[in-house]
DNA sequence: GCTTAAGTATACCGGTTAGTGAATTTACAT
DNA sequence: ATGTAAATTCACTAACCGGTATACTTAAGC
């Protein structure tokens, strides 16, 4: 072995995520993301086969991630089903705060390729955002939330729906209204 | 004068509308744009003078066309908020029906162009959802719901999630989901 | 210290893109 | 019929893009 080895690898992963999240696919470009990992094109194209294929690597990964992330983020939450959802849409608020927030990474890169229905990038999604779902759907259910996964589907419909009202309107006040209107739909269904 | 003048105009921008709703922007190139229209490239920009003023164009006058329907959509709507929430969401799913169906335009366009705050689409989408949520408001309002305008961005945020998620799954029983949580929202708030 | 995988450097290819220039042709209104 | 706005024709630029070719250098393991 020479060098990083799997580590390069991991790096281009990385840089290739900022990019992609940031600014979409067909808007960047493979010499941006080489020069982002600070390495030479020719090797991003030792690691993977194409631009296509680097995407749904990369969803791959931080699918895994975020997976991650989110299972510890709801072991954290452990109270009541109220601040279950103020928990989610708190944490909403503020990830949309930040500077040059773009949405969620996976829903951008699916409407890019909306057109394209066979893209390897829209199965990884798919099943992202499936997951999440469930997951959240279990956490309810633990709570004590009667007909949960019902409950975490729609509460999911509002958090998506918050996700692209506020990057249309610039306006994070929509997480909040999001999360009255959750609580509101959880009312009546504590076990 | 000479020819047709004005309308060669509209032709572009349905033309550029139908393009850019179904691929997005960047993947749309000019020369497509003129080919649909059966135009000259030159002549296209003889009306615009750069893609981006075209799709602003595009966006301008898909917004009165959308908000024109959606006033005559909503006369049409005389019942109950059930009965309101119950045609927007059928409508939802039937529009989401369509064989190469690819989210909302508008919603769509702002997402690939998220990271670009300054450009003029985003000032046009955001003022055409702001118009579209007060008209449902209104809608809801003159039906005898309670806090209607605040109901209403809560059913905005179903509606816009139930797109995204539609998008995302391919799977259309979200838009019955959606219209689930909404009835479920407009419980207890008739007047 | 040699081997060998991993990465660099750099030039290149074919294709596409937004946008321009300039001369020409079409069709309508007077 | 004639002026003129509108559209055509078509060649052209300058940049960018995904991907490849070749020859060279680096560093880690044995």
């Amino acid at each position: 072995m020479a060098r990083s080895a799997e580590s390069t690898r991991q790096r281009i992963l990385a840089a290739a995520y900022v990019l992609f999240r940031q600014r979409g696919y067909s808007r960047v470009s493979m010499d941006e993301i080489a020069s982002a990992t600070t390495v030479t094109k020719r090797t991003l194209y030792n690691h993977f086969q194409s631009k296509d294929q680097l995407l749904a690597a990369v969803l791959e990964t931080q699918n895994e991630l975020a997976l991650a992330a989110f299972k510890t983020f709801g072991d954290q939450l452990t109270g009541s089903p109220s601040a279950i959802v103020d928990g989610l849409f708190r944490d909403l608020a503020v990830w949309a705060d930040k500077p040059r927030w773009a949405g969620s990474g996976f829903t951008r890169l699916v409407i890019e390729l909306a057109d394209l229905p066979g893209h390897p990038a829209r199965a990884i999604a798919r099943r992202h955002k499936a997951q999440l779902e469930t997951h959240f759907g279990d956490l309810l259910k633990r709570a004590g939330v009667r007909d949960a996964h019902r409950r975490a589907r729609e509460i999911w419909l509002l958090s998506e729906g918050a996700i692209s009202l506020m990057l249309v309107h610039g306006d994070r006040t929509y997480a909040a209204a999001a999360a009255e209107a959750a609580k509101r739909l959880l009312r009546g269904s504590s076990r």
